[in-house]
RNA sequence: GCUCCCAUCGUCUAGUGGCCUAGGACACCACCCUCUCAAGGUGGCGGCACGGGUUCGAAUCCCGUUGGGAGUGCCA
C-alpha cells in the first residue's frame, strides 16, 4: 500500500520570486497533481534578514499566477519554518542525547587557525570526544559516521559521497538557534514529505540531510535534483546580473501560460514535435526520470516566441480583455480619459499578430488616442526626403476630404495615385503613415485611418505638411 | 584546493545498442504572400567535445582527457 505522495516547495522569502523557483514549484505541482498527491508550501523564513510578511504574500500571488492554486485540495500551507523553531531545537537535543551530536566550543577563528596549522580545510572534529556539556556560545555539531552515503536521486541515479569528506556540521548555533539544514529536515519529517524535488545546488547538502533522517529514525524521502537555470555565460541565474524576477516578466506582458509552458521545456520536453502544449498535457507526461542532467539557458528570446504563440492563440475577445490593463494603465502615453475601447476593438485583430508581449500594445495604438501623434523625427526626415512626399500628401489631402471613409476606398485611391506617380504603394504610403501615426511601422494603414476618422486624419496631414516646409 | 554534477545544431530539446543519411522548436538566412511591420507558407544553414575500449553494430555502454557547472558559513 503506497502512501499519498507529498511534495514540497520551500522558498526563502527574499523579496521577489525567481524564475528558477517558479520552475521548481511547477515541477512539484505537476507531479503532485498527476500522482494525486499534495503540494506543501513552506516558507523558510528563519533568517531574519530574509523575512518580511509582504514577501510571503508575494510568493502566494506568484504561485497563483503560475496556476498553483492555494485553495486547491492538493495544496497545503503555507507553513512557516520560523514557527517550528522549538521543534528543531528539541530534535537537536535528541540527537545529542542519542550520541549523534556533540557540543563544540571552537570559534570560527580558532577553527581557521587549526586548519591553517594542519594544512587541511574546515573543521577537523577537534571536539568530537571532548565530552563537552552544553554551554553559552557552544555549537552543537553532528557526528558524521564512517562509511559512505548513497543518495538515490530520480534524475541523477545513485550519487555516492565518502563520509570522510563531510565535516561535522553545525546543528545549533552558539546562540541556540537551529541551522537551516536541521530545520529543513525536521520540517520535512514533520510534514511527512515523501518527495524532495529541488535545484541541483542542494545536492552537496543532501548526504548531510539523509544522515539526519536516519539518525532521527526515519527513512529519507525520494530525492530529485534538477539542473539549475543559467544565463548566456552559463552561470547560475543571479538577481544581480540577470533578469530573474517573475514579476518583471508579468509586467512586460508575458502571459502566465506562456511562462509556464516555456519553463517546463527547460530541461524537459513534451512528447511529439511541438513544445507548445497545455498544462494538462504536461501533467500527463512529465516525469523526473526524463529531466535532462545539464543546466539550461533561460532564453528570453524563446520565451517571447512562446508568448507570441500564446497571444495569437487567444480569441479576439480574450485578447481585448487581456490588453485592457495595459491600455488603461497609469503610464500610458495618452490622457486616460481619451482612451476609447470601441476604437481599440476595431484594430485589435490587426494588433494581435503584431505583438510579442502585451507591453507593446499601447505604442502600437497610441495614435488613436493622442491629440497629435508622437512623431519619430528620424522617420519623418527620411520619408519626407522623398520627392513625391509633399505633392503626394497634398493630393491625398484633397481627395480624402470628400472620399467615402472606408479602408477600401482609402486604399483604392492610393492605388490609383501609386500608378499615376509611378511609386509603389509600399513606398508611397510611408509619408502618410508617419504623418498620421508618427511611425514608419504599425497596423495596416487604411484600417487605422478608417478608425481614426476623416477629420483627425486631415488635420494630421496638414500638420505634417506645414512642418515639412 | 577539495567534494559532487554535467557534456546532441548558436540555444532548448528528441534520441535509452540497429528504425540516425541524428528528428523538432527558438534564433538566423532565402523565397512566396503583402499598403509598412508582423503573422502565415516553403526551403536552407547548423550538432553527437576528444581519445581509447566493449560489440557484428555505439549519439546511446565502459574508461580516460578536455571543457563547463554547482557546493564548499555559527546563510537559506
Amino acid at each position: 500500500m503506497s502512501q499519498t505522495p507529498r511534495y514540497r516547495f520551500a522558498p526563502s522569502p527574499t523579496g521577489f520570486f525567481h524564475v528558477g523557483g517558479a520552475r521548481t514549484a511547477l515541477y512539484n505541482w505537476a507531479l503532485a497533481q498527476r500522482e494525486g498527491g499534495v503540494f506543501v508550501l513552506r516558507i523558510e523564513d528563519t533568517d531574519e534578514s530574509r523575512n518580511s510578511p509582504e514577501w510571503t504574500s508575494g510568493i502566494i500571488d506568484a504561485l497563483a499566477w503560475l496556476g498553483i492554486d492555494s485553495t486547491s485540495p492538493q495544496f497545503e500551507g503555507p507553513y512557516f519554518q520560523s514557527q517550528n523553531a522549538s521543534l528543531h531545537i528539541a530534535a537537536a537535543h535528541r540527537l545529542y542525547e542519542s550520541g549523534h551530536a556533540y557540543w563544540c566550543d571552537l570559534t570560527p577563528e580558532q577553527i581557521q587557525e587549526r586548519a591553517k596549522a594542519s594544512g587541511k580545510q574546515g573543521y577537523d572534529g577537534y571536539s568530537r570526544d571532548r565530552g563537552l556539556e552544553p554551554g553559552a556560545g557552544r555549537v552543537l555539531r553532528f557526528r558524521v559516521p564512517e562509511g559512505t552515503t548513497v543518495i538515490r536521486d530520480l534524475v541523477r541515479g545513485d550519487v555516492e559521497f565518502e563520509n570522510s569528506s563531510i565535516e561535522d556540521f553545525v546543528l545549533l548555533r552558539g546562540n541556540g538557534s537551529p541551522m537551516f539544514l536541521l530545520a529543513n529536515v525536521i520540517d520535512d519529517i514533520e510534514m511527512r514529505i515523501t518527495n524532495v524535488v529541488r535545484a541541483e545546488e542542494h545536492l552537496p547538502n543532501t548526504p548531510k540531510q539523509q544522515m539526519l533522517w536516519h539518525s532521527l529514525g526515519h527513512e529519507p524521502p525520494v530525492w530529485a535534483h534538477v539542473p539549475v537555470l543559467v544565463n548566456e555565460q552559463r552561470k547560475k541565474l543571479s538577481k544581480r546580473r540577470d533578469k530573474v524576477a517573475l514579476e518583471q516578466y508579468k509586467d512586460e506582458g508575458i502571459l502566465a501560460e506562456a511562462m509556464v509552458n516555456y519553463l517546463m521545456t527547460l530541461g524537459w520536453a513534451p512528447h511529439g514535435d511541438t513544445e507548445i502544449v497545455p498544462w494538462s498535457t504536461i501533467v500527463e507526461q512529465f516525469r523526473l526520470e526524463d529531466v535532462n542532467h545539464s543546466p539550461a539557458f533561460f532564453d528570453v528570446k524563446k520565451l517571447h516566441a512562446f508568448n507570441g504563440e500564446y497571444i495569437r492563440a487567444l480569441s479576439i475577445a480574450d485578447f481585448i480583455a487581456t490588453c485592457r490593463p495595459w491600455l488603461t494603465a497609469e503610464d500610458v502615453p495618452w490622457n486616460a480619459d481619451r482612451y476609447n475601447e470601441d476604437a481599440f476593438i476595431k484594430v485589435a485583430e490587426l494588433v494581435q499578430t503584431r505583438v510579442v508581449t502585451l507591453s507593446e500594445v499601447p505604442a502600437m495604438v497610441d495614435f488613436l488616442f493622442l491629440d497629435t501623434p508622437i512623431i519619430d523625427e528620424q522617420a519623418f526626415a527620411k520619408t519626407f526626403a522623398a520627392e513625391f512626399a509633399v505633392p503626394f500628401l497634398e493630393r491625398c489631402r484633397a481627395a480624402y476630404a470628400s472620399i467615402d471613409w472606408t479602408h477600401d476606398a482609402l486604399k483604392l485611391h492610393l492605388d490609383a495615385l501609386s500608378e499615376e506617380l509611378v511609386v509603389k504603394l509600399g513606398k508611397l504610403q510611408a509619408p502618410l503613415r508617419v504623418a498620421v501615426t508618427g511611425r514608419t511601422v504599425g497596423p495596416p494603414l487604411f484600417e487605422s485611418l478608417e478608425v481614426l476618422g476623416r477629420e483627425r486624419t486631415l488635420r494630421r496631414i496638414n500638420d505634417a505638411l506645414s512642418r515639412s516646409v
